[in-house]
DNA sequence: CGTGATGTTGATTATAATCAAGGTCTGTGG
DNA sequence: CCACAGACCTTGATTATAATCAACATCACG
């Protein structure tokens, strides 16, 4: 009941309240306790590092708006970027004692994030149950996208890892409210993306535009669309189940319609990839090796 | 106080529970009830699996003896393993309310685990604080495993994915009691450890052969040792923060001196390591880009 | 024994990195 | 208004790395 009042204006929601409002059902207590809770924030230009590597995390961050990246540096020179933070994403969850970062994060462009200390987290796990398992949700949700990425990295091909990024980003900004189905705006340099991707610039230049040239994925500028969602997720090998797309498209929310079913037909091909998978791995082999 | 009583035998204590009371002081309390909580047992014979892809976690696994492993199969039909559990680790921590996997989970070898059920979890957050605090690490370490997977899929060459890979799995394994300064016993196939560092086999296979003739790693059949760590981790990279080795160096246990004193010794080659590495950092440039 | 799983090796091919050079665009200061 | 610098994108040529293919060796086990 209160998830609908609240919803019936999603732009007065802060991102993060949004994207938990998702995932679990808040009380109006436990809105306006989270929401309160982000008075305390702080603002990153492009560029700046959030936490450094090696550093204390003191506390956890909710992206209110702008994009942000965590990364490893290899002794080699070599920069791996680990993951990308979206508004209403979480930094550093579940880090209730303090800990020294094994990463860097830095943001892409402005960011403006809420600071929330580590006593507000254990705060809530006693007091807000229900908040509590979705911020759980949250972190089980970025572990998640990093398994994504290990397949990616390790089992598919440069194209399709491009692509099933693109595919990611899309989705998961449609989720806050920050992509419609025309496509979003891509805050990445070609550098950056190969840097998460584990691939050259240069490479990540030639198969974007063989993708533009097939009429898979459309850049104009910063601006990328999809035309054909269909054939790009099967070329990507994308399964959107990693995102939890799913639980959006039943519940209740203002977002344009467009966008929602685009997410419920994502959902639908998602399905069918799933079914196939599973025939193609029995297929394989009785045992599991191989 | 009643941690080193517990630890004056190591031997009568449970793998999950020794690593637990590595990160975290627990009480005698805590202790009694997590072991009694490991009662509801099961086997699971060579290729079984635990989970299946599509499944419903019904609930939490501690690893109590054997090697596990969780991972997909890509449409192309290459697989990719995503973590390997080793005694002591939990699969499917956080899983307080039902969710479908992303991954199969299937045993190496005989595997014998603890079922946990997701109340059991909800409890122990409730009434015991610090067992918790210590279930909320591990997750969080597995987490920075997979991290630093992402880092060799995507940033290091085969050789250092090889090497970083069985240094890895031997700290692990010295952790838990399951290996000494001697080396360890590898229950992977060369064709498995390629679908883990999204290598083939074949190229696993001359990669190690490679460091066998220089001398880095020694392979006796199954067993594996490092003849000299130093250069061991130098060239994989190698950089022991994620695995939070330290925090055992410091606490009491009757650990075989020599494996804890190999412990402390890769944590200070990882000091220095990560030195290096911050000013080469810096070197790199005042901004992050590049 | 023979069969299947695993490890080993060389030859060939494919994929992506590196190198090199130029192009476009944007913001800045003269 | 123009010249310039810096960041980013683009393209072709060359090289390196790892995949694939194809045998064969070894071992454990029924």
């Amino acid at each position: 009941m209160p998830q609908t009042i609240e919803f019936a204006h999603d732009g007065d929601v802060s991102p993060p309240l949004r994207r938990l409002g998702q995932s679990v059902l808040l009380s109006t207590d436990e809105i306006d306790f989270f929401e309160n809770m982000q008075q305390n924030r702080a603002t990153y230009g492009k560029g700046e590092a959030l936490i450094s590597e090696g550093d204390e995390f003191q506390c956890c961050f909710a992206i209110r708006s702008g994009w942000a990246i965590s990364y490893r540096v290899t002794m080699a020179g070599r920069r791996q970027i680990l993951s990308v933070y979206l508004p209403g994403d979480f930094i550093g969850l579940h880090i209730n004692f303090h800990r020294t970062a094994i990463y860097t994060v830095a943001a892409l462009n402005k960011v403006e994030a809420a600071l929330i200390e580590p006593m507000r987290l254990i705060d809530i796990h006693q007091r807000y149950p229900v908040l509590a398992a979705g911020l759980d949700w949250a972190a089980v949700r970025s572990s998640n996208i990093l398994s994504e990425h290990n397949v990616s990295l390790g089992a598919r091909t440069a194209e399709e890892r491009i692509l099933h990024f693109y595919l990611e980003l899309w989705c998961r900004l449609m989720l806050v409210g920050e992509a419609s189905s025309d496509g979003f705006h891509m805050r990445m340099t070609q550098e950056q993306v190969g840097n998460a991707l584990g691939l050259s610039v240069v490479h990540v230049n030639k198969k974007l535009k063989a993708l533009c040239r097939e009429g898979i994925l459309e850049i104009d500028g910063r601006m990328i669309s999809v035309p054909d969602v269909r054939t790009a997720i099967r070329r990507a090998d994308f399964d959107a189940a990693f995102l939890d797309t799913f639980r959006i498209a039943n519940g209740a929310s203002n977002r344009k319609n467009d966008t929602r079913d685009l997410l419920e037909q994502i959902d639908e091909l998602t399905e069918e990839m799933a079914e196939r998978r599973r025939e193609s791995a029995d297929a394989h082999t009785s045992s599991f090796s191989r």
